[in-house]
Parts: structure tokens; sequence; C-alpha cells
DNA sequence: AGCACGCCGACT
DNA sequence: GTCGGCGTGCTC
């Protein structure tokens, strides 16, 4: 108390851009502390974490008459986070429109916020059981000359690279040789490994820990992912940052992971839209990691048999009118190891079968056939419960959702109405809430059904062993309790299960031996879509569908079947389903690439979003109307390039009683998008504080939206 | 975002 | 008489 307060540090704490704490608090220590220190200062009433920032990024001074407070306790043995966490975290920050100490205290561990130093201090204590590297050699298998000739590009060329390959090209098995050279050349050396969903990790875990465990000892791979429970995710994390995990595995937060020595990065799947946040900061960890790699000297691999078409279009090969051709390499690996013969498609035109049916016969007779040969059929069906909704067939009254504008969704197995977008759950009526009738029928149709009426459909089907045939539904609702989707995809693996009926859950990554069919039954929804990317996505969803199909070579020729991707739909000479027939993701991509240049859209733009959300409609677009008007009359930077378009409200406009609305913004220079977006930020905040405003619930800024 | 303080309705 | 509703204001 006495002593005279030696130095002034920068914190990052966590305070949200819009709520006027400057992005860096100042404190006072005893002691200068070295940048990226983790400490533990008082805030208000409270005591938070914060992360020592350099002094050279404070924004402001101090206001008048505001005391320094101290230091509270620093986090001893936690190593400082080092320039590159820092940057890749400021640079994060300023991208995606967020306050600094948000997105820093976002990328750390949770449980190192609540951890008072002591308690920190005595989990260190405890043996990290750190094993060394042995001599053993690690056991690899033979490649084939395209997953060798990626392997030696990968080995010899700076990237960042776009690994092109088709399901079943063994992309792993690349992915794993070029972790393997990186770990032995140095032993300081870590890398990072993406895939998009949590079901995918423990798969990849097992792989990546029985390659390289003998070698590098069983703590040298960690998972970081969201389903982990707070303290194992703080275990990794101080794995990670310690350097004793040499290895990395996780969803898109893994790319916050500190890792000191990263040589090597690797997003599998980064098509896949779960590589972009949806709350808060909104990042694109697939992004980062080209970001990160080039700032912190690693390496990067992007793989996809779908790659999205920004990163297909980066890595367009050199043509004599643009000798350099893209920023990306891209490497492909066309052909399928130890798998079937891609896929037959089979399309079936809607228009052609009676009226409301589900499967057509020529699919169902397809299903039955290998029901019998003991062959396994998939059924894709984006939409769980049992029907969309429940509909008055006398006074028309439909199970609308009280709070926003849905409907509430029918699930039979538990009688309930549920609105899929707010939770809001009822029992199901016995007569119309309405008029009172009895006559209320599903609408539509989801999983649940589709469970139901194959069932019927196959109930005199018979398996070869004499029994009758199984379904089995794997979805949200079905798979809510932990272990319940490892438990029921065992089920399916074993062979207990001959039809399995599901969301695109079951699309991603499994590979189940036996399943020679996959159907998607009602794919035409996201044809015309107003959101430019739903038929790249579509594409992408039904490629990897028809992948699960005849994975195993030696099985399907065995049972000398084929494998069959079957589309039902209206429109079977719609271009994706046609690009889908021919596998052809290449004519797919250059024929949306020229449509979106010509439209000027992304890759050859660049857009963000700003959402309000308000009591009413009205507010919520008159707030984005103020602000506009007040960005034109400030004259901001990059306005004269940057497209503003007037609000509207979002496609399902109100959700728990808060109506939505938004605008795009549009520029094809990234930068002035940029430039406009941080000056328009203060503009914003102070067109909110205005009193016609007041309904305003909440604002926020999407840099490079995928959902328009 | 937390977490206060602050001024008006139905309960131990 | 209080417990508590969430409006608005502040945090180095």
């Amino acid at each position: 108390m006495s002593a005279t307060p030696s130095t002034i540090v920068h914190i990052a704490l966590q305070t949200p851009s819009h709520s006027g704490v400057g992005d860096l608090l100042s404190y006072a220590s005893e002691r200068p502390l070295p940048p990226g220190t983790l400490v533990r200062v008082p805030l208000g009433k409270r005591e938070v974490l914060g992360v020592v920032w350099d002094a050279d990024a404070a924004t402001g001074e101090l206001p008048d008459g505001a005391t320094l407070r101290g230091v509270t306790g620093v986090l001893e043995g936690v190593a400082p986070l080092d320039a590159h966490w820092r940057r890749l975290v400021a640079f994060a920050a300023r991208y995606y429109q967020r306050a600094l100490g948000e997105v820093a205290l976002a990328a750390l561990p949770p449980q190192l916020r609540d951890l008072r130093p002591e308690q920190l201090a005595r989990r260190l204590r405890r043996p990290a059981g750190k094993d060394s590297t042995t001599e053993n050699a690690i056991q690899t298998i033979a490649l084939s000359a395209e997953q060798e000739s990626a392997r030696a590009r990968i080995s010899a060329e700076p990237g960042p690279f776009l690994l092109y390959g088709s399901t079943g090209s063994g992309k792993t098995e690349v992915y794993l040789r070029c972790v393997q050279e990186i770990l032995e050349a140095n032993p300081e050396a870590q890398a990072l490994v993406m895939v998009p969903e949590i079901n995918l990790t423990p798969q990849l875990e097992e792989r990546f820990t029985a390659r390289f465990a003998p070698r590098f000892g069983s703590q040298a791979v960690v998972s970081l992912h969201s389903g982990m429970t707070n303290p194992q995710r703080l275990k990794s994390w101080l794995a990670a940052h310690s350097g004793s995990a040499r290895i990395v595995l996780g969803t898109r937060m893994a790319v916050f992971a500190s890792l000191p020595g990263l040589k090597l990065i690797v997003v599998d799947e980064e098509h896949d839209p779960s590589y972009k946040q949806q709350e808060g900061a909104r990042y694109s960890a697939r992004d980062l990691a080209i970001w990160r790699g080039r700032e912190q000297g690693a390496k990067v691999i992007l793989g996809s048999a779908t790659p999205s078409l920004e990163s297909w279009h980066a890595s367009r090969p050199p043509t004599p009118e643009e000798p350099e051709g893209g920023r990306y390499v891209r490497l492909h690996m066309p052909s399928r190891i130890g798998a079937g013969a891609l896929a037959r498609v089979r399309r079936v035109d809607m228009n052609q079968q009676p009226r409301r049916t589900v499967f057509s016969a020529p699919l169902l007779q397809a299903i039955t056939e290998r029901v019998g040969r003991g062959e396994q059929s998939m059924v894709l069906l984006n939409r769980r419960g049992y029907a969309p909704v429940l509909h008055c067939v006398d006074c028309g009254w439909k199970s609308d959702c009280p709070h926003c504008s849905a409907h509430q969704v029918f699930h039979k197995t538990d009688r309930t109405l549920r609105c899929h977008h707010c939770g809001y759950t009822v029992r199901v009526p016995l007569h119309c809430p309405t008029c009172g009738s009895p006559d209320i029928h599903p609408m539509g149709r989801g999983t649940e059904q589709l469970e139901e009426q194959l069932s019927a459909l196959l109930r005199n089907v018979q398996r070869p062993d004499g029994n009758p045939a199984r379904i089995a539904r794997i979805d949200a609702d079905t798979t809510k309790a932990k272990g319940a989707l490892e438990a029921q995809l065992a089920q399916v693996h074993s062979g207990e299960v001959d039809v399995l009926v599901g969301t695109q859950m079951i699309a991603k990554g499994h590979d189940f031996r036996r399943i020679t069919l996959v159907a998607a039954v009602q794919p035409d929804g996201a044809l015309f879509s107003s959101d430019f990317r739903a038929s790249e996505r579509l594409f992408a969803l039904l490629m990897q569908a028809a992948g699960r199909a005849g994975r195993d070579a030696a099985y399907v020729a065995a049972q000398g079947t084929r494998a069959e991707m079957w589309v039902q739909t209206y429109h079977p000479q719609h271009a994706v389903y046609e690009a889908l027939r021919q596998h052809d993701y290449e004519a797919f991509a250059a024929r949306q690439l020229k449509e979106r240049e010509d439209a000027a859209m992304p890759p050859f733009s660049y857009q963000a979003l700003v959402r309000a959300d308000a009591r009413t409609q009205e507010v919520a677009q008159g707030f984005l109307t103020a602000a506009t008007a007040a960005a034109h009359a400030a004259g901001l930077p990059g306005l004269d390039v940057v497209t503003l378009f007037p609000p509207v409200p979002l496609t399902i406009q109100r959700v728990a009683d808060v109506e939505r609305a938004q605008m795009l913004m549009e520029s094809s220079s990234r930068i002035a998008l940029q430039r406009f977006l941080a000056a328009w930020q203060p503009v914003l905040q102070a067109t909110r504080s205005q009193p016609e405003h007041k309904g305003l619930v909440r604002w926020l800024v999407d840099v490079d939206p995928l959902v328009i």
C-alpha cells in the first residue's frame, strides 16, 4: 500500500465492443509484466481474468479523475501467451469487428477464468504425465502415387494448399504423413488438425493416437472442442500451450489454441459451414487458419472433396492471362483407394409419381432388395420431428409458435409441439385450439414420420437371417443423451440396423462398411432458396452423402452389388443433380463461379451484414436506416466503394419475441469494406444511444457471412 | 457482458 | 411491511 506503484500495464479484459469501455484498461503493477501474462484484476465489484497486452496497442488516456487500481495477482505457472497468439487474437478482433478482450478471453479455456491463482498453481503441481519421445518407428502404410505426389509438394512448397480429393481418396493418410514429417524434423514442432464437428473428433483422435503415441507418447495428442468438460479443456489447452502436446485435434475453436511451436495446420472438410462461428465473434476458423499459418510460418492444408467456391477460386491454376494463378496451391487426388466405384446416381422424377408419395416405388424396391441381401441403406431428410406443422382442416389453424414467425414442429414420440427456434414446447392439442374441431393433421414430414412409414412399408421384408428388417433413426432428438450417438453408430456398424434414417448428421464422416444405398428423399428445398450459397451447400452435402455408399470395394464386389445414391426430386434436370449424376464437382464449380462473377458476388466481392434486434420491426429497421444516414452524413472512409443495401427483415423475422432486421454491405475491395466497418462502429454506437431507438435489443456485425 | 442501484406490484 | 421485476449506468 505504501509502496509507490512502479509501472502501468495495459490489460485486455472481457468487455464487449459496444459497452463503451475501451479495448485495454490500465492497471498499476509493482513490477513490469511482459505482454501475454495472465493476471487477475479488479473490475468494478468483480475480479476478472485479463491478459497483459503490448502498451503500444493502448487506445486512449485514462479518463480524468479515474484512479488506477492495482493488479490483484499473476498466474505464475502459465507462461505468457506469445506474440503470435496475441497478433492472431488482435487480427480476429479487428477483422470481425469485436472488442480485443472479448476475443482474447473467449479464446482461453473457460476454467482459467474461474480458477484463483492458488487453485491453478495446485493443478499445475500435479504431474503433467509428460512422456518423452521414443525411438520407436512410426508404422505407416504405403502411399499411392497421388498421395505421394501431394505429400511431396506439401513438403517442398510453402502453400497454402487445397487438397482436393474425392471421398475415399485417402486425404487423412496425407495429413498423417505431413504431420509426421514436421514432428520428426523438429522436436518442438506442433500440428493443429481441425474437423467441422465434435462427432468426428473421437475417430480422428483414435487414428492419430494409434499412429503417433508409440513414438511421441500418449500425451502427445490432445483434443479441443466444446463437448469436453472444463477440466479436460484446461488440461488440453495447457498441454498445447506448454508444448507438451505435439498434435491438437479440434473443432473451429481450436484455431485459437496457444501453440508456440505450430508448424502445420490442417482444415479437413474445409467447405463445411460449421467452421464459421454463428454467435459472438463470427469468425471463420478456416480463414483464420490461413492467416495464422502465414503469420506464424506454419503450412496450411485445406482438404475437401467439394471445396468451398472461395478456396476453389483461390487455388485456380495459372493461365497465360494470369501467370501467377491463385494464392493457394491446388493438389488433386481423384482416385478412390480401396473404395468401390463412385455411387451410381439415380434420380426419381416425383412429377411422375402419385401425389403425396414419400417413398417412390423404385426407391422402396431398391431398399427392399438390399435388406434381403443383408446390405444397409441410409435415408436422409433434413428435418427432424414428425411433421413441420399441424393443421386444422376445418378452420385453417396452423401450429404457429406464439413467440416466433415459424411453425411449431409436431413431435409424435413425446406428443409435443416444439419450436425449433426458441424451444417453446406445448402438448399436442386433441382439438383445434381455434375452432375445436378434432380434424387436425400433420402436414409435411420429418425424420420421425419417415421412420414410421418405412417400418410399415418394410414390415414383411426379411433379412437373410429371416428376421424382419430393422430401422433406426439418428438425429439431434435421438442423440441428446451423452454417448447416445456412439451407441447408435455402433448398432449400425454391427449390422443390427438395415435402414438408417436421419438428418445430415449421418451424412458426414462416418464410415459404414455395408451401406450400399443412400437416398435423399426431399432435397429440393435448397434449390430455390434466397441464399445464393444454398445450391453449393446442397451439392456438397449430396456428394458427401453419395460418398457414404460403397466405401468398401471388397464388400461391394463380394455382394455383387453396386453402390447407389438416390435423389427424389421434382426438378430432375436441375444443374445440381446433373452435376451430382456425373460426380463432376469441377463443372459445377465452374458454372457457379461464372454466375458469381457475372453478378459480382463472393468470392468476386466481399460482404458484411449488420443485424439489428428490436421489440418491433420498425425500430430494428429504423436503427439500420438511421445508422446508414449517419454514415453518409459523416462521409466515412471507404463509403465510395462500399454498397449499402436497404434493411430487410430476416427470413425468420421474429424469434423469441424479438424482431430481426439486417442490411447487407458489399464491396469489391476487402480493405475498403474493413475500413468502412471500423469507422462505422462508433457511429452505430452513437446511433443506438439516440432516444428514438429505445426498443433496440442489440446489434451485431457479421463479416464474410455465410448465410444471407 | 456482469453487477450494481433504483423505484413500483404480489406475497412469506 | 418485504422480495423482486428489469430499466439505466458504470467498469482502469
